[in-house]
DNA sequence: CCCCCTTTGAAGCAT
DNA sequence: ATGCTTCAAAGGGGG
């Protein structure tokens, strides 16, 4: 491979142990996951609880169980830490090969065995390569990468992997990403399936789904006929609430096959090896209907649901001329990280799992489940948000993450909580919580546990417990 | 109506 | 190099 610079070795002795590490842990998901993942978000809730109200680790202990319990916080720091570098390094250029031999989360290992003994895609692969590209035909794509493969003269991490953390999940395994089935709609749309189901299994007929066809992902939650509504490549994370991660600018129309252009446009390096130039579009910052990427958000479209139906005609001077004025400039707005594509996908999830609505405490939840989430699975994210971020750059290319600061670096729009002086110590108890004391603290920097807050978890809580 | 909350990650700026 | 700040999504809550 390529990319074995000096700097990986220890990072690939360490990653090794990490597998084998992740096995143990990777089994202990399984099985908790297995007996249900109403249990685990019970276990999620009770544990807020338990932080905002007790110290008991009554509940904590459940979770406890199913986390690969010793990942030690070095070690967890130190995986994510490769696991972000990674992805950084493959910010580069793209399947150059995976910069940690050891990591599977290289996702071309997902594309290289997503198949079942019997023949049929396993879950996995065929979510994350639907999830993926949208568009491609799976099997297409298991071929195209197959040849990757061949062309790959060391082994692939997906081997490596495969062999100690299968990629094939057990049935009954809840994928992370089988929200994304929950996406189609299944939540709102009266009728259907409970959230429960298989997400592999087909609903009607109780047996795992073939490959899926490739012209319309199973994720999109589009009526037939509604393809021309694919937003965008990443758009499955949204679709039940008909917004893609780029949400479409004003004017109402979609072009027919936006996602198919950007996922080109993303993946332009990776297929630009692999495909006829004519498959490989060029990159545009608006493509070549003068349709802008659905990254830019125009302000009429940000302020849509107020004023563009009803109240366009009384709007104020003042917003008259902001809207102006942001409409030389449109919005273009950052491409989201892994976790806020996780979030995106499973918000809905969860919020339909529990009564919860309080988007502070969702996302508590979520940052749980997301560090609860094995390697691989977050690895999926990351790379999506790293092909995110590469379309992104593609499509606008002068564009900075400055250009949306409000009033400048320094000058806060938010304020963010301030810490008080004594909110650590405060908090600290958190931190006895074996709930809270789950690996992915991530370098104290963020400190997520510590901020967790007393007040939202009382007040959201409670009601959970109603619920339940 | 607008901002806060809450999460993680990326990026930019200041030191 | 490190640390701080802002923004990305989401939607209820509160001023």
């Amino acid at each position: 491979m390529p990319q074995l610079n000096g700097g990986g070795g220890d990072d690939l002795g360490a990653n090794d142990e990490l597998i084998s590490f992740k096995d143990e842990g990777e089994q202990e998901e399984k099985i908790s996951e297995n007996s249900s993942a109403e249990r685990d978000l019970a276990d999620v809730k009770s544990s807020l609880v338990n932080e905002s109200e007790t110290n008991q680790n009554s509940s904590s202990d459940s979770e406890a169980e199913r986390r690969p319990p010793p990942r030690s916080e070095s070690f967890r720091d130190k995986s994510r830490e490769s696991l972000e570098e990674a992805a950084k390094r493959q910010d580069g250029g793209l399947f150059k090969g995976p910069p940690y031999p050891g990591y599977p989360f290289i996702m071309i290992p997902d594309l290289t065995g997503p198949y079942l003994p019997n023949g049929s895609l396993s879950p996995t692969a065929r979510t994350y390569l639907q999830m993926k590209w949208p568009l491609l035909d799976v099997q297409a794509g298991s071929l195209q990468s197959r040849q990757a493969l061949k062309d790959a003269r060391s082994p692939s991490p997906a081997h490596i992997v495969s062999n100690k953390v299968p990629v094939v999940q057990h049935p009954h395994h809840v994928h992370p990403l089988t929200p994304l089935i929950t996406y189609s709609n299944e939540h709102f749309t009266p009728g259907n399936p409970p959230p429960h189901l298989p997400a592999d299994v087909d609903p009607k007929t109780g047996i795992p789904r073939p490959p899926h066809p490739p012209d319309i992902s199973p994720y999109y939650p589009l009526s037939p006929g509604t393809v021309g509504q694919i937003p965008h490549p990443l758009g499955w994370l949204v679709p039940q609430q008909g917004q893609p991660v780029y949400p479409i600018t004003t004017g109402g129309f979609r072009h027919p096959y936006p996602t198919a252009l950007t996922v080109n446009a993303s993946m332009s390096s990776f297929l630009s090896s692999r495909f006829p130039p004519h498959m490989v579009p060029p990159h545009h910052s608006l493509h070549t209907t003068g349709i802008p990427h659905p990254a830019i958000v125009t302000p009429t479209v940000k302020q849509e649901s107020s004023q563009n139906d009803v109240g366009s005609l009384h709007s104020s001077k003042h917003q008259d001329s902001k809207k102006e004025e942001e409409k030389k400039k449109p919005h273009i707005k950052k491409p989201l990280n892994a976790f806020m594509l996780y979030m995106k996908e499973m918000r809905a999830k969860v919020v339909a799992e529990c009564t919860l609505k309080e988007s502070a405490a969702i996302n508590q939840i979520l940052g749980r489940r997301w560090h609860a989430l094995s390697r691989e699975e977050q690895a999926k994210y990351y790379e999506l948000a790293r092909k995110e971020r590469q379309l992104h750059m593609q499509l606008y290319p002068g564009w900075s993450a400055r250009d949306n600061y409000v009033g400048g670096y320094g000058k806060k729009k938010k304020r963010k909580r301030d810490k008080q002086p004594g909110e650590t110590n405060e908090h600290s108890e958190c931190f006895l919580n074996p709930c809270l004391s789950l690996p992915p603290i991530t370098g104290e920097k963020k400190s997520a546990f510590a901020t967790y807050k007393v007040k939202a978890a009382a007040s959201a809580h409670p009601l959970q417990m109603e619920a339940y």
